[in-house]
DNA sequence: ACATTATAGTTAGCCAGCTAATTATGTCAA
DNA sequence: TTGACATAATTAGCTGGCTAACTATAATGT
């Protein structure tokens, strides 16, 4: 999961957004600023995230990685599923590997079955390196959400579902 | 305002977060679960906003240099409010400027009181191409938030509040 | 069986961010 | 007034995504 985003460090004043909508009848005001900050707060939290496991010699395309090699039962998928789960491309996954086996966080497993194919495996001092970040990564993460409420999450959830949903109209007229 | 994100297709099942939390006791399952959430759905948005612009012959980053300086009563700017205000370093604005410059979008103007600086001036032809894109992407907007009410729009605006708050809590321990 | 097509992974080269260093100008204090 | 420092913009070079092209292997249809 590769989040790439300006900062947006500067919302519109509700001023700002009046006049815009002046301009541009189109223009829904509280569908606007809920946007907007809605990009600014998931930016805030990935450059957030990045500071973290910059302090463990990670990067977060990495480290999803490992994630996902963590979640398998037996640590171990294929470059191609990983790179579809991630969402970026096999050849940036290509990338992501080789980093990640160069410093020993993986291991490339040749298939017997499909020559075509290379397993992916989580090694012990891939498991070892998660061991090290997620209970900081966890910590924070729950600092950073302390102040919601049970129901707030829930509410959250249902609402980017909603949005998730909507996003299909985006291309409604290609 | 820059999102660059993986955009994390594959958000964990409940097993799987029980699995993690099991693992590692600092894990707030809830917590997780939203924040991943939010990163996928604003990852989607940035995407979903790169097409859209693309289709206007726009980037990202130069669409909001665009907009940052409609904002100004004077249409005006200087290349390091600017790159403050979208939250990217001075050089990178050198560069988003040279682009919109090239094609007509933006002026460097002189500015005799001060000698180091530069007036970046909004153009007929950058105020055009807004009035091209901005009916546009008010409209994918509208669509893609219709499905919440006005509640649910402030909901999720004082929930981002409360979230942006806590990003304190990230660096709290360095 | 064998030519066509599909799939897995990689390589080469592009692009738009970034940091660090550079140039020019302005400010301030001894 | 001049030396030290601050500020504005730029340049040069790095990085980690991307697309497109390539190699190797497997599957498929006549």
């Amino acid at each position: 999961m590769w989040l790439i985003m300006l900062q947006l460090r500067d919302l519109p004043t509700q001023e700002v957004l009046q006049r815009f909508a002046q301009r541009y009848p189109a223009a829904d005001v509280t569908a606007i600023a809920s946007f907007l900050m809605l990009l600014r707060v998931a930016t805030d939290l990935s450059i957030a995230l990045d500071a973290c496991l910059s302090k463990h010699d990670l990067l977060q395309g990495r480290w999803w990685v490992l994630i996902l090699l963590m979640r398998e039962a037996d640590l171990t998928s294929t470059p191609s599923t990983l790179a579809e789960k991630l969402g970026v491309t096999r050849a940036t996954m290509t990338g992501l590997l080789d980093g990640l086996e160069q410093v020993g966080l993986v291991q490339r497993v040749a298939v017997p079955e499909d020559r075509r194919s290379v397993k992916i495996r989580l090694t012990a001092a891939g498991q070892a390196k998660l061991d090290a970040v997620m209970p900081d990564y966890y910590t924070r993460l729950r600092l950073c959400m302390q102040g919601l409420s049970e129901s707030q999450r829930n509410d959250l959830q249902s609402i980017l579902g909603v949005i998730d949903q909507g996003m299909s109209a985006w291309d409604f007229n290609q």
